[in-house]
DNA sequence: CAGAAGATCTGC
DNA sequence: CAGATCTTCTGC
C-alpha cells in the first residue's frame, strides 16, 4: 500500500477525482483505522466553476481550499452533515475533490457503529455518510494527508482494477440550475453498489 | 442585520 | 416527499 503524494494532488482537479477512483482513504484515530475504497469523486474547480465554494474568492470558510494541496477541506452543510474535500492545485489555486462515496474496506463495525446504520451498502454512500462513517468532522479541516498524518490516501494492488478507462464521468450532485450542474465533473465506477444516487 | 440557500440524509 | 437544523454569504 502506497501512500499518495503532494506530487498526486498537486494537479488540476479533475485529474485527480479520476484517478483518486480505486483508492483507498484512511483515517486512524485513537479507536482504529478506517478506510473505504473511493468509488465516487467530483471534481470543484475554483472561480471557473459556479459550483464551487470559492466560485467568489476566498472567505474564511473556503481559505484551506486556496492553500497548497494535500490537505482536508470539511464543510457544514443543511444544519447537520460534515462533507470532505482533498484540496488539489497549487498554492493559491482553489481546486479541490469531494469524496462522495466509499466501499467499506477496514474498520466496519467502527463505521456501523458512528452511522448508526447495518447496511454496507448505506455506509459510505453518499458525501456525508462517508465522511460520518470514517469518522470526520470539524475538527479535520485544514488536516493533512502527507506524510506523517493520520489521514491519508493510498494506492494498493486493487486499484488499478476499479479505473482503466471503466470510470464514468455525469454531471455532479445535487447543484442547483446554473451553478455548473451541466459539467461532467462527477467520476464514478459503473454498476458498483457502494455509490450514492442508485437506482 | 435579516433572509435565503445550501456539494444531504432520513423517515414517513 | 418533506422535515431536520445551522452556517455562510448576500443584499439591503
Amino acid at each position: 500500500m502506497r501512500r499518495l503524494t503532494k506530487d498526486f494532488y498537486a494537479r488540476d482537479a479533475l485529474t485527480v477525482a479520476r484517478e483518486l477512483i480505486g483508492c483507498l482513504f484512511v483515517h486512524r484515530t485513537g479507536e482504529g483505522i478506517s478506510a473505504v475504497r473511493l468509488v465516487e469523486t467530483e471534481a470543484y474547480r475554483g472561480p471557473q466553476d459556479p459550483g464551487s465554494h470559492g466560485y467568489r474568492g476566498m472567505t474564511e470558510r473556503t481559505r484551506v481550499m486556496f492553500g497548497p494541496p494535500g490537505r482536508l477541506y470539511v464543510y457544514f452543510t443543511y444544519g447537520m452533515h460534515w462533507c470532505a474535500n482533498i484540496v488539489c492545485g497549487g498554492e493559491g489555486v482553489c481546486e479541490a475533490v469531494l469524496l462522495r462515496a466509499g466501499e467499506p474496506v477496514l474498520g466496519i463495525d467502527g463505521m456501523k457503529q458512528r452511522r448508526g446504520c447495518a447496511s454496507p451498502f448505506l455506509l459510505a454512500a453518499g458525501p456525508a455518510r462517508l465522511a460520518q462513517a470514517v469518522g470526520i468532522s470539524r475538527e479535520d479541516n485544514g488536516a493533512s494527508l502527507l506524510r506523517g498524518g493520520s489521514l491519508w490516501c493510498a494506492a494498493d494492488e486493487v486499484t488499478p482494477r476499479y479505473g482503466s478507462g471503466e470510470i464514468a464521468e455525469t454531471i455532479r450532485v445535487g447543484l442547483g440550475a446554473g451553478r455548473g450542474d451541466d459539467l461532467p465533473w462527477r467520476f464514478l465506477v459503473p454498476n458498483n453498489r457502494h455509490t450514492s444516487r442508485r437506482r
